[in-house]
DNA sequence: GCCAACGTTGGC
DNA sequence: GCCAACGTTGGC
């Protein structure tokens, strides 16, 4: 199974929100990146996201699950956009800072260190083990 | 709120 | 196809 990370800004769609929206999920709209749609059109459904709050907070703070394949952005009518749904699926014991990954030599060639901009990135197998495990979960 | 980094657009 | 201008993102 795939791994991801996916930014939000939690005064526009936060963490809780996500939880609202229950198992039906949320369509994650308003990507308008190519590297960002070309990842989610890569996600499988069952592949697992961390879900990260850009500008408040800049954590990951829970993990989510894909609930929908990529299809049309309904946000738009420009047929290049796309976009999956997603649903809450755990929330992480103990956030993981920005901070805390660029404090983590084995996270050093983590997207979300490297590429800041990038809103919906791979996360490698590795990398989604440690910050299960600085996150305060099992794995 | 500022500004640096990056991606996209559009003129040539 | 290049590159300058512009817009957006996101950390600080």
């Amino acid at each position: 199974m795939a791994h991801w990370l996916m930014k939000s800004e939690p005064d526009v769609f936060g963490w809780d929100d996500l939880v609202a929206k229950g198992a039906s999920g949320e369509e994650w709209d308003g990507v308008r990146n190519y590297q960002a749609r070309n990842n989610m059109r890569a996600m499988a459904i069952g592949d697992q996201a961390f879900f990260y709050h850009s500008n408040i907070g800049k954590e990951i703070v829970g993990i989510a699950e894909i609930c929908a394949l990529a299809h049309p952005d309904s946000t738009t009518d420009d047929p290049r956009w796309e976009c999956v749904d997603i649903r809450a699926v755990e929330k992480l014991p103990r956030p993981v800072g920005l901070q805390d990954c660029k404090d983590e030599p084995r996270l050093a060639d983590m997207v979300l260190v490297n590429n800041m901009r990038l809103s919906v990135q791979p996360v490698t197998d590795a990398e989604w083990a440690v910050i299960c495990e600085l996150g305060g979960l099992k794995g």
